[in-house]
DNA sequence: CTCAAACGTTCAATATATTTAACACTGTTA
DNA sequence: TAACAGTGTTAAATATATTGAACGTTTGAG
């Protein structure tokens, strides 16, 4: 008879957590306190740990409960791209080459932009609730948030909350490189 | 002798959860199919709950066990920086310029990093839930991911899941520059 | 080879969680 | 008043988790 209910797959969630720490079962007992049993047998789906047991075990990361259960099984694997491989959104005058391909699961939008001399983005609608924020790496960019407007040089950033109306222009006559961020 | 580590206030979740859905120890115990004692019990703090356990009684609810630990209790108008006013947050071979003085209550954090030859940030332990990424500006960064790896250059880029145990490091002899973005 | 030190696993002893069935209390109804 | 149905709590019985000490295996050093 099974006593455990597996469907949790607590064994394998955990195992990986270890194995990707580069921890033996036992460095991770000791550093947490509990018998190595302990971690085998949940790591073989054959015990089903107390909330306190697995609060103690995960100290040994660490990393909280609320983490752990949190955090994906199947980690999106893909991690490293080339220039070539980030995504264009835009073309014309301005190119926005976005770090990873999909727009939805994620929890961060890293954009490569560059604008051609003159291009304008023209005042932006409204967004969802956000943040956004920028570096700039190479020529000048014209920043309109509200009320408040200035050039910006190499060097120089901006952070502002998406909601207020906002417009990015190139004023000068070389190319502009900005790195973006923002939440989704 | 307390058998139970209450520091989780497992019990006080557990009740006021029951409470605010308008619902009676024997109801949840009876949609949960279990004894209607050990809510009692678990909100005393008097039994440590197995994981298992746990898991069926917030599906009388119902609830996951990741959103139940990530249960909750609980704009500003600088925009513009120069680049002497991002804040240095390490000092020596490896420089983090963010963009904004505050590390608080912010929902995005980006910085400019600069790596001197040989700079690594040594393996990193395991972070609170957050996403991370980055492009390579100048230099080369070796970007260890979990068990991946690989050296980036210029115009590359990088996205992962912060809680994977990550590490930094320029393997080149000239400085390396990149810009990231994290979510805290 | 021989030994020592790791590794993950397993068994019996013990501690704890969970159930079942009761208890005491409250408010409602006949 | 008495009887009932609901509440949360508790005691003893049972099932399970956890410990501590073993086991068999592998790896590297002498």
């Amino acid at each position: 008879m099974p006593p455990v209910d597996d469907s949790l797959d607590l064994g394998q969630r955990l195992r990986s957590l270890r194995e990707l720490n580069g921890l033996s079962q036992r460095e991770l007992a000791k550093r947490a306190g509990v018998s190595n049993a302990v971690i085998s047998l949940i790591e073989q789906n054959r015990s089903s740990p107390s909330v306190g047991m697995l609060k103690k075990v995960l100290a040994g990361f660490p990393l909280s409960l609320s983490d752990f259960f949190a955090l994906d099984l199947a980690p999106k694997d893909k991690v490293f791209y080339r220039a070539d491989e980030l995504t264009e959104i835009a073309g014309g005058k301005i190119s926005y080459r976005q770090v990873g391909p999909d727009l939805s699961d994620r929890g961060l939008q890293i954009m490569y932009e560059r604008y051609a001399p003159g291009a304008d983005t023209g005042k932006a609608l409204l967004r969802h609730e956000a943040e956004e924020g920028g570096i700039v790496i190479a020529g000048r960019l014209e920043v309109t948030v509200g009320d408040q407007r200035r050039v910006l040089g190499p060097g120089e950033a901006f952070y502002f909350d998406s909601r207020l109306p906002h417009r990015f222009r190139n004023p000068g006559d070389e190319e502009t490189v900005v790195v973006t961020a923002c939440t989704p």
